[in-house]
DNA sequence: GGTGGACTCTCCCACCATGGGAGAGTCCAC
DNA sequence: GTGGACTCTCCCATGGTGGGAGAGTCCACC
């Protein structure tokens, strides 16, 4: 092992990586030179100070912010490991959102940015035995499963019928904190527990069918938003998806669902 | 259609952008309001400008770069749709690369950051028929089969014997033109079309044996890198690496590789 | 013991997209 | 006409890196 110090040049080129970078890390105190020169302000690195560069490379590397890759040196092995899975969870988390920009950028590209046709047209009133949920925008697959999964054995044991498709009911904004409801249609049934009735008024609405993933129904959103705010119309909560074809008849590509948002009516 | 015109925070409500986004993309000349008020500079949006507005939002969500969202908004729709695929490409790098990383971040918080034992020794020099190839850090892998699918045969043909493993040669640093090298052990032959032979000297090196995805080779570099300079040593190139057991014989996952890297000698 | 060239220092600015906040001005419904 | 909500422009911050200016330092070679 040799004493001889390094200069910040040596040792930047010696850890792949850059002298404005090493600069960096000791301004904000990640990896201080073992010696600074009182007189001409010169870093000064030892060997053994290469370990933790390279670390700090190899983070780096791995997109970790260097706040977590300071936590992560300082912190002991267990509580690292703690850290180092939390930011592969943060990782994994925008594959998957990377996954889902990559289909709908696919389809934009082949479909063009239109792609949706868009219909003008009125509803009836409908009547809806209904199980709500609060959830974040993140969690809308599986709440809606939940709910799904709730409201029919509901149904069931109160005997109370239904008409096909399911509906969901949403919020226009998708907010951190958003209330959904699963809903089936129905004409008799009085209550129950954990059931409640909803009347969805009838009117003006716009609306457009999507066939393809549900993680693909930004885009026939954004068609649908476009065409009302075009014509100067207000969209009115809840908007409603009718799920034609859901997960349990048809593979992911050939989902196809029913969009509708309403429109306020009788403006000034 | 309303003539009426909007004022910035209504259209901002209506595009699900802020009012700061909206400013900003006036500024940029992303998308400008229709009408501002000379004196008092307060913008007016039309109803018409949703569907960009909505578009932009939509396309941000993505991740586009706003400066691509502006060329594919201006631009023809084969252009648009060509950019779109563009950066589809990028986000399927990403992801791909996020892939990689989330694979090391679990062996990490595992293994710990050691998880190698790094064994400084000797090797004996080596002969090697190789196969010479340039190609960016992205390319190794295919370059790497690519060359040994030509090794191969011309040892056959050419009647040279060659002992297993294959090994490869690779430069110091990562760099974007690098000039990597596969080759076989082999004490006769000489030379042959598209064949080079190469003495590796013997001497000392630092070694440890990786096992898994060549994708996570970086974290045993890391390991010997940090060996080596930790020592106040010299690592020379080129890199060498043995594959004990490749990608024909197991999994991703038994992948076994010996990476040796060796030291300069004679150091004053 | 010079000297030249390579290195290093500190500071400031730029990127990208967004948000926060200050301080001043504007709009509109009551 | 007034209050409250809205909007304006400016500046600063984020995070990680790079570029460049202008001044100072080191060291090997002559």
């Amino acid at each position: 092992m040799q004493d001889e110090l390094l200069t910040i040049g040596r040792f930047a080129r010696l850890c792949r990586l850059s002298v404005k970078q090493l600069r960096h890390y000791d301004d904000m105190g990640l990896l201080a030179p073992i010696r600074v020169d009182a007189s001409s302000g010169y870093r000064y690195y030892a060997s053994e100070q290469a370990r933790d560069a390279l670390t700090i490379a190899l983070l780096r590397e791995m997109d970790l912010p260097l706040s977590v890759i300071a936590q992560a040196l300082a912190a002991e092995p267990e509580r690292r490991a703690q850290i180092l899975r939390g930011e592969r969870d943060r990782l994994a988390e925008r594959i998957s959102r990377d996954q889902a920009r990559v289909e709908m950028l696919e389809r934009l590209a082949e479909g063009g940015l239109p792609g949706y046709e868009v219909t003008m047209s009125r509803e009836p009133e409908r009547r809806l035995a209904v199980v709500r949920a609060a959830c974040t925008p993140a969690e809308i697959g599986e709440k809606v499963e939940e709910c799904a999964g709730r409201l029919l054995p509901v149904l069931g044991k109160a005997g109370i019928g239904w008409e096909p498709p399911l509906w969901g009911l949403y919020p226009l904004d998708l907010e951190e904190r958003m209330e959904i409801a699963i809903g089936a249609q129905t004409l008799q049934g009085e209550g129950a527990p954990g059931l409640e009735f909803e009347v969805l008024p009838g009117g003006s609405v716009a609306e457009t069918v999507h066939i393809g993933p549900y993680a693909q129904l930004p885009l026939a959103y954004n068609a649908l938003f476009a065409a009302i705010h075009e014509r100067g119309l207000r969209p009115q909560a809840p908007v409603r998806e009718a799920y034609l074809v859901g997960p349990a008849e048809a593979p992911q590509e050939e989902l196809m669902t029913r969009l509708i948002i309403p429109i306020q009516e009788g403006m000034a």
